[in-house]
DNA sequence: TTGATTTTTTATCATTTGTTAATTTTTTTC
DNA sequence: GAAAAAAATTAACAAATGATAAAAAATCAA
């Protein structure tokens, strides 16, 4: 995990044992939810093995809006960066073991070593830049075509649901059915 | 629009006169490129009045990705985070005067002004959480309810043209057509 | 202003995706 | 390992959106 840290930006010793003292890990089993609906993101996990969905509820049906793997971070970014309750939680897809980062400690830390501050902004920079991508896909790319480039991806279509996958996809569970049996496999 | 910078974070006398410094102002004509499909993003730009737009070519067709508007910050995210060049332009809606901060000299400052470094994270983490937003609205909203968000903004609907808000929707300019007419209006 | 160009609307038909329900397959639990 | 539960597939029909073409309306430029 330091190295994934240091692969993104390499923080002085000092930094790097101040955000040491604020890191814990901790271990979800399968389908265990790590935060809850309603509440605010004051944590930014990074998943160090197994998996994460962050999820909601529209109109009673659960929608996955994002997925993590391994050496990726995930938060609830909308209330951790606005401070309010959000409508999304977090939940293992996988048993799955978090670094886990206070994010009010980190915050402080900033304050202190402008190099945290420095490392976590690119690290959610990265995530801003995913989630354009994300958007490309949806504007103007089927289903179908959608679906196919996340194929691509071992990690997703072996360990996840398709049931996840098509609420992801933004199509229901039967219409990817229908696509995956339009591949002829 | 100091104004706008200070609402968000207040940052020290002096790192206030640096970024004075490499910030200028240009006037845009309606329609004009500001930049360019293809090239690499090297500035932040701000909307002080008028409005822009980015746009990519998707098999041909003129996709609006992004609209801003007065106060509001436009990059290319994409290219600016990772400094490859990227598919999509910035071009004027109407006639617009934009706030020009070069983006490599901003960033050398963050080395210098822990303060701005704050600024433009904040800043950014913003515009993140609205990509997020956007994301919502393409999943599991039908494009009629994402045509209802947008009637809301006044701005928007006064000011850009129906085909760009149809691509922004992600749909066809005949298709916004439609479901403009069956809203008896 | 007027003619040309661009934008928007309308209509028709094709395709994709949604909905519901039933069935099969897989996974979980005891 | 068998029963129960959950996930995935299939089918049939409905609704939404796309594609194409033509007409109407709005905007632009000389």
């Amino acid at each position: 995990m330091q190295r994934f840290f240091d692969s993104i930006y390499r923080v002085g010793n000092e930094a790097r044992a101040a955000l040491q003292e604020i890191i814990r890990e901790r271990t979800y089993s399968k389908n265990e939810i790590i935060q809850e609906i309603g509440s605010r993101c004051r944590t930014v996990y990074m998943v160090k093995s197994g998996a994460a969905r962050i999820f909601y509820y529209k109109e009673g049906n659960d929608i996955t809006e994002h997925f993590a793997f391994e050496n990726e971070v995930i938060v609830r970014a909308e209330s951790l960066f606005t401070g309010k309750p959000t409508a999304k939680g977090i939940q293992a897809i996988d048993d799955t073991v978090m670094v886990v980062i206070d994010s009010v400690k980190l915050f402080q830390l900033y304050d202190e070593y402008h190099d945290l501050e420095r490392l976590f902004r690119l690290i959610f920079e990265r995530e801003y830049v995913n989630t354009l991508k994300r958007i490309e896909n949806f504007q103007f790319k089927s289903a179908r075509e959608r679906y196919l480039e996340l194929v691509d991806s071992p990690n997703l279509i072996q360990k996840v649901p398709l049931k996840y996958i098509a609420s992801y996809l933004g199509i229901t569970q039967v219409s990817l059915s229908r696509i995956r049996s339009s591949l002829q496999d």
